[in-house]
DNA sequence: GATGAATGAGAGTTCATTCAT
DNA sequence: TATGAATGAACTCTCATTCAT
């Protein structure tokens, strides 16, 4: 009786949250359905199966976080102003949807394999409809200021593995830290704190 | 006819893999037994569940992490020797343990509060037993380096986030780089690259 | 918006397929809706249930038969006459409509009760209606006969037997003995070849 | 508890009647289990799924019928003797194991081609094992016959079909006339009223 | 009449766990 | 201790059928 779209959606969100919290083979279709507010077999009949519906869910996150992504890459920065950029856009989008999270680090834990391929894809996809590579332009881009000597870490990989571990992967790691220094800090507070701390530290760690 | 310790670890050892590779739920009790060349019902023997296997398997990887980890803070270092042996801690044994980051990030995910409540016993049952509580004393040894002037990030949680999730949480990331740049790097070369990579980072970019 | 008519038998000749492909329980309402080209509600808006269609198309395939086979009785014809007509009528009949093979013999395996019932139905309404009772008239025919001593199988049901297998079941058997003598035969060649094969046969094997 | 061969059976013997009365999508896997005396499960225990028990179950049968086929052909019998003997042989068999009947005219109608490549492997099997070519030498035999002017009907095919119509598929036709003739005959009967009429049909009708 | 979305009752299959030996 | 057979609960998926428009 709702729209297409809009049972659509709830199916996907609800498989989200699902998905994020109990990993594949933990997520219950019952749930989804429950969640959802729609008969189970409806999950079927808009996603054919258990399977499909996890490969639409992941890609549905990539798709995502991947424009914006490439919005400031194009935007040919200084290093400077990427590090500023890149640690706050992912410490934002990161803190707002946890489930994001959750979702890349059980696929990167699982099945390291499939976002290799999936980004692959997305890669070539959008290389043929825009023209423009992304990761290659990155890679240059990192290499330049290298040259320039802009920043003090010449490799690419470790470069961008210094990024993302500090702005997205440092979500894992508040659990536990809150579990090891016996408190907790609340979302609205470590979301600036967090980018304040990681903004500095990759400033002060990589540009000369 | 082996002998039961030799059954134990065999098991153990299975579960470790299996689990750290699919998770609680996607774990397969057969598997395991095929693995650890037994009948699957001497997992039940020796383990009673599926669930209890699961704890100890936890409990382990903890237990052969927590003591190198407290050694370095009885040690009271100063600021710069800690990060240097932190971060080098660290990536050498996540770096050699794969499946040890897989099994904390998979427990960070999906289930943190029993990380914590777990950590918590883990510490109570130190400090009862040795008169050292370990995390309290991190704590302190921070706030010490700040009001010292040693160090320019005075949030304990920020600074201990920042040393894990460059190290341990890492790990997480690299497959999802070899995918964004197209190249992937030998896990010889990368524990020393990445060693370098983070201590010249925390150090220049935390240290005073 | 078709008319009703059409409609109708776009329904019943794909139900016929399906139904004659994969039996009662293997037929997928779906299919039959998408090989008449309608919207699967269709199908119950004029048929009801699945069991009410396949009781539809069961008739239509009897009662397309049936009065045939009762043209045959009326004319009172010679043993040699008969057994010559109903040769030709059955194996010329199913040749070409092997549909109506497939869904007789499949209510003879599963649910031969099913046929029982539906063609005393079918026989005490002919019967009321014109006064002609068919089998019965048949049964006294081939005693006649064999009384005669124009054939020299007296026992009704058996004589029938030879009929009705040789005919119509022969060519359940036909994939049969494609498979055993490993060639085919065309269906073109294969009517004619069966029905002087048969005409033989019984004519020599049952007359006198 | 009990041994696995008794196991075995009892699902395969359960089975045979399920799929025989029902066919493969008709047929229900805890109608198995509650006839074989087990848990359903134990049914995938044993046989992977549906599908696989269904195909065990029909070589099963064509693996205890086709032996006895074969000794026949192999005594070099005359044509007279041959037909006796297959008559006989035919219907004293499916007789007694309608079910086999049964499942041989399901494959035959839902699915010839399966026979097909079914018969060739069993042939190839045979052939290597003994050296004994089965079907092309009674093709041999059949024209043999024919040149010795020992028999009316040259075609082999044709030949074939009359007996094996009027043998094993006549089976199918005893429920069709019983409801045309309104009267039935107790199996007992049956066998011998018909290995006389189709013996005695066959061999006045093909015999010289 | 006609459609696409929705539903409920099962069906096949899986899996942790237990039993008999 | 050790094993293979057995079990029950739960899970994914299917399908005839109905509802709202």
């Amino acid at each position: 009786m709702k729209s297409k779209q809009e049972t659509n959606q709830r199916i996907l969100s609800a498989a989200l949250t699902e998905f994020s919290t109990y990993g594949f083979s933990g997520a219950r279709m019952d749930r989804i359905a429950k969640e959802a507010k729609i008969n189970k077999a409806m999950i079927f009949y808009y996603f054919s199966s258990k399977e499909n519906l996890y490969e639409v869910v992941i890609s549905d996150v990539f798709s995502r976080v991947y424009p914006q992504m490439m919005e400031l890459i194009k935007s040919e920065p200084t290093a400077e102003v990427f590090l500023e950029k890149a640690a706050e856009f992912y410490v934002r989008i990161f803190s707002r949807s946890p489930e994001f999270v959750k979702m890349i680090a059980l696929e990167l834990i699982q099945d390291p394999g499939n976002i290799t391929s999936f980004l692959k894809e997305i890669f070539e996809d959008k290389a043929k409809e825009t023209g423009f590579v992304g990761p290659a332009r990155l890679k240059q881009l990192i290499e330049n200021w290298y040259e320039e000597g802009a920043i003090s870490e010449g490799d690419p990989f470790q470069f961008m593995l210094n990024v993302v571990s500090l702005s997205l992967l440092s979500f894992l790691g508040k659990p536990f830290l809150e579990a090891l220094l016996q408190y907790s800090v609340p979302p609205e507070d470590f979301e600036e704190k967090r980018i304040k701390s990681v903004v500095n530290l990759l400033k002060r760690g990589m540009l000369k």
